[in-house]
DNA sequence: TATTGTTATACTCTATAACTATA
DNA sequence: TATAGTTATAGAGTATAACAATA
């Protein structure tokens, strides 16, 4: 019997071997619960916090497209992040429709600490590798967000 | 202003663009809907039957353990995988409190079909890429999956 | 008493469909 | 009529707590 799930029609055991790996981590990151500083926020909605911190403000439709996810999700994750005060929305300049989400002072604050105690797991493990590998997630992380944004 | 999320704490960038780059590809996988062979099943229940076709017959606690689970997120699985025709239950030869979980005929030849089809966005995105680039998340795969074991 | 597994419950994440307001 | 955003609803994924059966 094949040690790998077997490629009926050609399929590479690379691409079994990835989805794996992406499944398992991806369960161990939003295992992550930090008892943090103000309250905790969930890793979708910090994934969503820092991109408006390092991309600027954005309208929620913008923001929805830079995480690859729909305009109802987008909405959701807003709320939750406005309600805690991390994120605030102001009127769009010309377009009634739209409106502007940007990152508060308080939101600004909130990732630095968050951010580093969220991610002291994953910094642990990273910490453990040798140089060479942690070369090859570098590389890896590119890739990886490449073909996530295709 | 920084372009990166600041390492307030002396936090590596790579942890965050990581983070990122997992999180979003693990969205797409997800989003991948086969309308295949007999009926669909979900990227986890997938991953769990794969687990089983590759180690052989486990009781569920094993199988939790090895998927990086809790064991009543596994009953569920376990629960719809049976359902479904693709495993089987059958008494622990010397405990009967556990139990035998085991892929079918059917499941065997089911996992042939459904990974080709629910892999078949990854494998494009995979073929898309250089000989090298195929390399380096080759050996991200087996480091990650080493980081999500620990 | 400890262990294995299941049931009950709850929360996060995400999507699609339908709706509202504005362009 | 087309677009941006929201609300309503539903299903996947997962966890913790409480329970039952067996060791």
């Amino acid at each position: 019997m094949a040690a790998e799930v077997p490629g009926a029609a050609g399929e590479s055991p690379l691409a079994g071997r990835l989805r794996l790996a992406i499944v398992r981590l991806n369960r161990r990151l939003r295992a992550q619960r930090t008892d943090a500083v103000p309250a905790p926020i969930t890793l979708t909605q910090l994934s969503a916090l820092s991109c408006l911190h390092k991309h600027g403000p954005l309208t929620p439709g913008e923001l929805a497209a830079k995480e690859r996810v729909q305009p109802p999700s987008m909405t959701r994750v807003i709320a939750a992040l406005e309600e805690q005060g991390h994120v605030s929305r102001s009127p769009h300049p010309t377009d009634r429709r739209q409106c502007i989400v940007a990152v508060t002072d308080a939101g600004r604050d909130y990732i630095c600490a968050e951010v580093t105690a969220r991610e002291r797991w994953l910094d642990q493990r990273l910490a453990e590798l040798t140089d060479d590998e942690r070369a090859v997630l570098a590389r890896a992380a590119e890739i990886i967000d490449r073909m996530a944004g295709a």
